[in-house]
DNA sequence: CAGTAAATTTGGAGCGCTCTAATCTTTTCC
DNA sequence: GGAAAAGATTAGAGCGCTCCAAATTTACTG
């Protein structure tokens, strides 16, 4: 049985137009504001009621206006993302981990990304503020420090993997020094002392993970055994750094690589010069990316925790607009993955480690 | 929760809220109206008018309010991009391809995932309604069609990879017939005749890609040979694949993967079993992932133009906003990108193929 | 320089929703 | 039985912007 209300406004409105609360309302026989709480499943509402009111919404195909809804709120449930570029899986898979725990709370995820241009990175940021989003995730952003320190004061920030000095914002960050440990323990455990690092050069995370591996090398008292092949996050930088490698009189025992693209070329390089892995030489990667996973491969590497930063990084976001609490920082541990690129270097007896 | 100290902020000193179009325009000494016309750049607006409107919006701060102009406004310049899992670089490209033509054109991405449910992926899909999107683009939806259908109806839609009979929407395909065609010409013209075939199981795209090999090798009369091994999208379906071929009798001279993943698994299972590629047995994957790239691994694929798909889904969208046209499929060409698993098959003379 | 066309500017009515305060109902308790 | 408390419902004022029609200014024509 159609109210005779609904049959009118059937007839009166030509235009195939959404459905509004107004709507809903009339058809349900309630005011507007009734509409809204039981939209919303806020208490206090009459069983009858609520029941009439879901019926008459289900029947019009009604769907709020979240943009109405966030216009009159102070709230929008969007959460703005801004990453460097979505073809990046370390990038993609922390946006996935924002994702993931967005869509357990019921908020939506708007994306920005720069495209590896600061100029695009900041119209970006700017367009999220524009949307008034309730909080605001950059992941490693390059733009200026300035710029961050400006958005930080107008929305709750989260940066992950990337500190700003002044900005009152959360981050999310990965232990560099300890994943560098995890590796140089590792090898040190297989009885290498002649460890190389093939560098990251510039690019964001380079020279952070380069000076780990130096500070770590020293405190180890493998100082003397230091060594750095200049490179950058390519397979390309890997081959290049096994032929450096192969012409510059005798070979580490041990090869760290900035990522696990990098350790890729590094095992071209080195199979193709007849050098074989791990019984030459131990290579170990960063990242634990797909690549490092397959059996063709099967690279020693180190895994950050992308879906777990992500996730963080939103529960910080929102759990400060809760409780306006101070700056927090939050250091994830990343873990070694051990496969079959690392072995103990020729002649050499083991050193016992435990198992941590 | 916070009357007292909002009442005060309010009465009191200029309250935090951001600046709206009212405040420019007061201080710019013009109407509201006309700030909206600066704002949006609309022709007819005096330079002198503009310069000041412009200047007090920057000493402002202002910037305006998306959720609002989206209400008062037919479009909100948001597009809504649904997809299965951002974790998946295939998928997360697609997006990067829709994201990058989307910031050209000032539009805003707003991103829903179904992690591989059924169910999340459709309350993804209605939040983005919520937000009246301009459009909606479904990447490898999985659910049913009648809620494509349905979602149609509501929004313009495109869809990427998969079609849906009575669904008013456009949409993107890859053409597997002509990919698969370049994989079996590839072989073909190296001397290869016993090609086989591990297909991608049930899985989004598994089935269409085994269809078009066993109707490829029929049309090329090469139907006697044709043999499908069952496998699904993951490395140890390759591995696994692997030992059925090598326990079953005569190897084939030919693989075709149903990915990259795949032929990667298949790639380790032959070398551990002391099978040479390609002198004994050549491997195609498809997908071109980053791993097919590498010199390790160097594996003949077929390239999907992820990128151009994500794209291309966009410009429909936006195209068919402005025009309201027919529905329109368009059909993308995948290409052979050949690198070193493929060879001719033992003692065999290569046949001598156009370089199409 | 009137007289009109063209270019600019503006007031005000919404867009669809939330929120506060007020109103109307029902329940509770002496 | 009646007043107060508690619960349910509603009117109405925005949120910040766009859009339309009307008002104003400027430009152009003969």
């Amino acid at each position: 049985m159609v109210p005779a209300t609904a049959m009118v406004l059937d007839a009166a409105s030509p235009a195939r137009r959404p459905p509004t609360m107004e709507d809903v309302a009339r058809v349900a026989g309630v005011s507007r504001a009734l509409v809204s709480l039981v939209m919303r499943e806020r208490p206090n509402v009459s069983p009858e009621r609520r029941a009439r009111v879901l019926e008459a919404a289900a029947r019009l195909g009604y769907r709020p206006n979240a943009m109405a809804r966030g216009l009159a709120s102070a709230s929008t449930r969007t959460v703005g993302v801004v990453l460097d570029d979505l073809r990046n899986p370390f990038f993609a898979e922390i946006a996935g981990g924002v994702e993931e725990l967005a869509s357990e709370l019921g908020y939506q995820l708007l994306l920005g990304t720069g495209g590896r241009l600061v100029r695009r990175e900041r119209s970006a940021l700017a367009a999220l503020l524009e949307y008034r989003v309730d909080g605001l995730i950059l992941v490693s952003p390059r733009m200026p420090a300035a710029d961050i320190v400006a958005a930080a004061a107008e929305v709750p920030l989260v940066l992950v993997g990337r500190t700003v000095r002044g900005a009152d914002a959360d981050a999310v960050l990965i232990d560099e020094n300890h994943g560098t440990a995890l590796v140089l323990d590792h090898l040190l455990g297989l009885g290498h002392e002649r460890i190389a690092h093939v560098d990251g050069g510039r690019a964001p995370g380079g020279p952070q993970r380069r000076g780990a591996y130096l500070r770590g090398m020293r405190a180890r008292r493998l100082g003397r055994h230091a060594r750095v092949i200049g490179g950058d996050f390519t397979e390309d930088a890997g081959t290049a750094a096994a032929r450096e490698l192969l012409a510059g009189g005798e070979l580490p025992t041990g090869v760290f690589a900035a990522n696990d693209i990098v350790a890729a070329g590094l095992l071209g390089g080195l199979e193709r010069a007849g050098v074989a892995v791990p019984a030459d030489v131990s290579v170990v990667g960063y990242d634990n990316t797909s690549i490092a996973h397959l059996a063709h491969v099967s690279l020693t590497t180190i895994d950050q925790p992308r879906i777990e930063m992500g996730r963080m990084a939103l529960q910080l976001l929102l759990d400060r607009r809760e409780n306006r609490r101070e700056r927090l920082v939050r250091l994830l541990e990343p873990t070694l993955v051990v496969r079959e690129t690392t072995a103990p270097p020729r002649g050499a007896t083991p050193v016992v480690v435990s198992a941590a």
